[in-house]
RNA sequence: GGGCCGGUAGUUCAGCCUGGAAUGAACGCCUGACUUGCACUCAGGAGGUCGGGGGUUCAAAUCCCCCCCGGUCCA
């Protein structure tokens, strides 16, 4: 990574407080410190800089809760005059380039950091709710460092060529204050370590802020844009500061884990639980101490986390196993358990794609450790309790408390099925290695275990090795698991649209009339450009492509001419028809759009909204669009939920859905700042996904459903008619697809279905309304008959068996039986054989039938078969001799052919192999 | 979004590679024997559109293609 030059950190406030730079002999970095003693940078890091010094001796003068400290730092900034930010949801919807917060600053990406709009206040200042996934493994052995779900204090000043506000010195004062002042630290103890801050597309300076060993704070200076490997200024720099709300609350308690100061009667309840007794100060202080230095990844087992803190304490190894295993499972249980009740209390549904995957993986991860410590049937115990724990501070977890345990229950039932279905799969691979005589577990079936079936290739272990099987983990066991998953990166194909955006781009906006009035469905207009089949208009009605709803159709007419609107597009500003003829530039046309086509398309664009706002309201909170596609005559919506929709269900969202088409409500569609819209509505505004832009377009149906939509709609529900849906199917695990019409789309189905349950009746010749019991009847008889068959069959075969024997002729003392049999089925023809052959061990059987092919069955006797007669020999020879093959056992075979003309040829052809074989 | 695995009796599965009778296996269920009763044991029995649809073949649970359903890993 690229370093800045010292210019960039050499701050007056350093100057003026006596600060010395000087590079770590260590990790290598330069720091900055007003203690002429301190030689390291005084970080505890996997490079061991240093330890921490802070714990059972905080360098805070006060002990705060987690609550306190985040007060203490809101207010702090607030007193100078920040204006104090509401946090922002875990669940990133607004933006597309990533699922989670994961830092304050997201909140104000891309549109306020790039100057399109005004931040909600400047400076400002938040406490912010992140999640992380990136260090899960981390999350415990390293005491709280790690979390996956934490608090990030952060005070932001958007700087411009308009509007300076403050910048780095300023930045950095404002910290000092805060540690030294506020929270007593002492001045000398804190390190300032230089860094370069690099995400999301952005870069800048970074100064990192040190305390007793503990990193506590980051002060960002966002000010290049990255741009193919190089730094481009950009028009507003941010200060992105983040402070640790948990580690400075760690910080001031001094107590052995960041578990402990944030979580305090909450962790000491799932210690109980777990049933872990008072652990021995000096393991868990002295590790602690440690804690800093450790950084396990997926690569390492816990192991080597035990032989050092055993090296550095002089305990037994197997002692610091057995006393911090269960520790460290509860710290991850505290973190994962908050993770999870906040995950689903954003409406996540856990599933095996997108943000969803997340959430399985944490409570499955949750759900394993858990079980680690035997109290896994805790585990809705423990998230209501997060749920409780957290509510003062977050009041939608309560609201949501129902959703979340039932989410959460459905998910551990799914997930306790894939374990038992994983030991089955265990047990039976190990039978079959054994059966094979393989001493050790082939490393392919660990990774095919573990990719196909979720298996860990550790409960393969275990098992194996109980079994008397070897196995071996190989290191990169989870590197093999991504060479799996290597390939190629997908080309992009917007190479054509681009050269289209290219050659528009100078021309001026298209005045959208369909927002104008939605129901234009005839306007004048004049044309700027032709480009081959596209034509460009300065105002139009056709509604372009977007949002779900497909382009409009319809045509213009000039000077008598006529051309038909295939497709239309939007290119930037500019509104794009293609044409199927050819028409000239600079004339007027008149636009005609193919009414019947859009009117049906705002039907069901507005039945998508109403039908989501339904499904919402059955279902749950967690209920959020996950894609929509509008079509003439049907549509679908697709929503996440985490089981299958019954019929009932069903039925439900489409009752209210067409209880909110009668009640007729106003479609309300308008304009807001983006900020405002958010504001007012909450981040359930964006269903569809990202809407860019400073504006938004709005869409509003009573008090059921707000929505950011570019869609054209009806104006009132009662337009809708009819909606109805029409099947469900699931896309992926925690989506589900509803398939509906609506108007006389909807009828046209209702309709399609009378007719056929008419058709059915008639066929049946039952009244519609007894279809169903008579048809069920009907199988049952069925069934009935179908037995009764079978049994006759074989009383039939027994009989005929016997007839069949009697006209046998003899050869050589064998009875031989070659016959043309009549509509009998195969089965028949078998069993037929079947009871020859056990009447007469001399026998030799030959059934021939033409079902449009020759089929040819054969059996050979016991004794017939002692004197060398084999069927599946005879079978091969007749078959040829049809134009086909067969073959099977030597007391029984069958075959067959196309060439029914040769079936007297091939049935003597049996005759003279018969007598060879025996004369 | 992509990869991989699976769908056969009420349940768990074998059979699929190498096409040729589903006498399939175990558990569960029903009947009977033993027993005061239960359990056990023994004897007998019922229970299958082999996920669906195409194709190849004389012949498909088995080979090929498409679809549906479920699982799982990765982004």
């Amino acid at each position: 990574m690229k370093r800045f030059s010292e210019e960039e950190y050499h701050l007056p406030f350093f100057d003026e407080n006596d600060y010395i730079r000087r590079i770590c002999p260590r990790c290598g970095e330069y720091f900055w410190t007003q203690n002429p003693d301190q030689t390291l940078c005084g970080e505890s890091n996997a490079a061991g800089c240093s330890e921490y010094k802070f714990i059972d001796n905080p360098p805070i003068r006060k002990s705060y809760s987690l609550r306190e400290m985040r007060e203490k730092f809101l207010s702090f900034f607030e007193k100078n005059d920040h204006e104090r930010v509401r946090p922002y949801p875990i669940v990133a919807r607004w933006r597309d380039d990533l699922y989670f917060t994961n830092a304050s600053i997201i909140d104000f990406q891309p549109y306020v950091t790039e100057g399109l709009i005004p931040p909600p206040a400047n400076p400002l200042v938040i406490s912010q709710p992140c999640v992380r996934f990136l260090d899960v493994d981390n999350v415990g052995p390293t005491f709280g460092r790690h979390l996956t779900i934490f608090e990030m204090g952060g005070h932001h000043a958007f700087n411009s060529s308009e509007k300076e506000v403050y910048w780095k010195d300023e930045t950095v004062r404002f910290h000092h204050e805060f540690v030294t002042e506020e929270l007593g630290v002492k001045s000398e103890e804190v390190i300032y370590k230089e860094g370069v801050w690099s995400g999301g597309g952005n870069a800048g300076p970074d100064v990192e802020s040190i305390i007793n060993g503990l990193e506590v704070a980051t002060l960002v200076f966002m000010k290049y844009k990255v741009v193919g490997g190089e730094f481009v200024e950009l028009p507003i720099r941010t200060v992105d500061t983040g402070y640790g709300i948990e580690r400075f609350t760690w910080l001031s308690k001094g107590s052995v884990s960041c578990f402990h100061a944030a979580y305090d009667r909450l962790l000491d309840k799932i210690f109980d639980i777990a049933g872990i007794g008072r652990v021995e100060d000096k393991i868990l202080i002295e590790a602690s101490r440690l804690s800093g230095m450790m950084e396990s990844s997926r690569l390492h087992s816990k192991g080597w986390i035990w032989k050092r803190i055993s090296e550095r304490t002089g305990v037994d190894y197997e002692e610091v196993e057995s006393i911090l295993s269960p520790v460290l499972g509860a710290f991850a249980i505290a973190d994962h358990t908050k993770c999870i009740a906040f995950l689903l209390a954003e409406g996540i549904v856990p599933s095996n794609v997108r943000e969803g995957y997340f959430a399985r993986l944490i409570i499955r991860r949750a759900y394993r450790i858990l079980r680690s410590l035997s109290i896994e049937n805790r585990i809705a115990d423990i998230v209501d309790m997060q749920i409780d724990y957290w509510s003062n501070d977050f009041p939608h977890l309560k609201d949501m408390r129902d959703e979340i345990i039932d989410i959460l229950l459905i998910e551990v039932e799914k997930f306790k099925r894939t374990l038992s279905r994983g030991s089955t799969l265990i047990k039976r691979k190990i039978k079959e290695l054994k059966s094979e005589g393989a001493a050790e577990f082939p490393v392919e079936a660990l990774i095919e275990l573990y990719d196909s079936h979720g298996i860990l290739p550790e409960s393969v272990k275990d098992v194996a090795e109980k079994a008397g099987v070897r196995t071996v983990i190989p290191e990169n066991f989870y590197g093999l698991i991504a060479e799996r998953h290597l390939q190629p990166s997908q080309t992009s194909e917007e190479a054509v649209q681009s050269e289209l955006d290219e050659k528009v781009k100078d021309l001026p906006e298209t005045r959208m009339l369909y927002y104008e009035d939605p129901y234009l469905s005839d306007f004048k207009a004049k044309i700027l450009k032709v480009l081959g089949d596209a034509v460009i208009l300065d105002q139009t009605a056709f509604y372009p492509e977007g949002g779900g709803q497909p382009a409009d159709h319809g045509y213009l007419e000039f000077n008598g001419g006529r051309v038909r609107v295939v497709n239309v597009e939007k290119h930037g500003k500019v509104i794009v028809h293609f044409v199927d003829g050819s028409i000239p530039e600079g004339l007027e046309v008149r636009g005609v759009i193919d009414w019947s086509r859009r009117i049906s398309l705002m039907r069901h664009h507005t039945a998508t909204h109403i039908i989501n706002a339904a499904a919402r309201h059955v279902l749950g909170e967690h209920v959020w669009q996950a894609g929509a596609q509008k079509e003439v005559d049907r549509s679908r919506l697709d929503i996440s939920h985490y089981k299958r929709l019954s019929l009932s269900e069903v039925h439900k969202i489409e009752r209210l859905a067409n209880e909110i088409v009668c009640m007729n409500l106003p479609v309300e569609v308008m304009w807001a700042p983006r900020e405002e819209a958010e504001r007012r509505y909450g981040f359930r505004l964006y269903q569809g996904g990202v809407v860019p832009g400073r504006e938004i377009r709005i869409v509003k149906i009573g008090d059921w459903d707000v929505e950011a939509c570019g869609g054209t709609h009806c104006k009132s529900t009662g337009e809708v008619g009819m909606i109805k849906i029409i099947r469900t199917e699931r896309i992926q695990d925690g989506v589900e697809r509803l398939i509906f019409a609506a108007g006389p789309s909807a009828l046209k189905r209702i309709q399609e279905y009378e007719s056929k349950l008419y058709r059915i009746s008639e066929m049946m010749e039952v009244p519609v309304e007894k279809v169903d019991r008579s048809l069920h009847n009907l199988i049952s008889e069925f069934k009935v008959l179908r037995k009764d068959r079978e049994n006759l069959i074989g009383k039939v075969a027994s009989y005929e068996a016997e007839r069949y024997l009697a006209e046998a002729s003899v050869i050589n003392g064998l009875k031989v039986i070659i016959k043309i049999v009549g509509d009998a089925g195969i089965d028949q023809m078998i069993k037929v054989a079947d009871n020859i052959v056990k009447l007469e061990p001399k026998a030799v059987v030959a059934l021939f039938k033409v079902d449009g092919n020759v089929r040819i069955i054969v059996m050979v006797g016991e004794d017939a078969r002692r004197r060398g007669l084999r069927a599946d020999e005879i079978v091969r020879e007749a078959s040829v001799k049809v134009g086909g093959g067969g073959s099977g056992r030597p007391d029984f075979a069958q075959g067959g052919g196309s060439l029914t003309n040769n079936m007297e040829e091939a049935i003597s052809e049996i005759k003279r192999f018969i007598i060879k074989k025996i004369g």
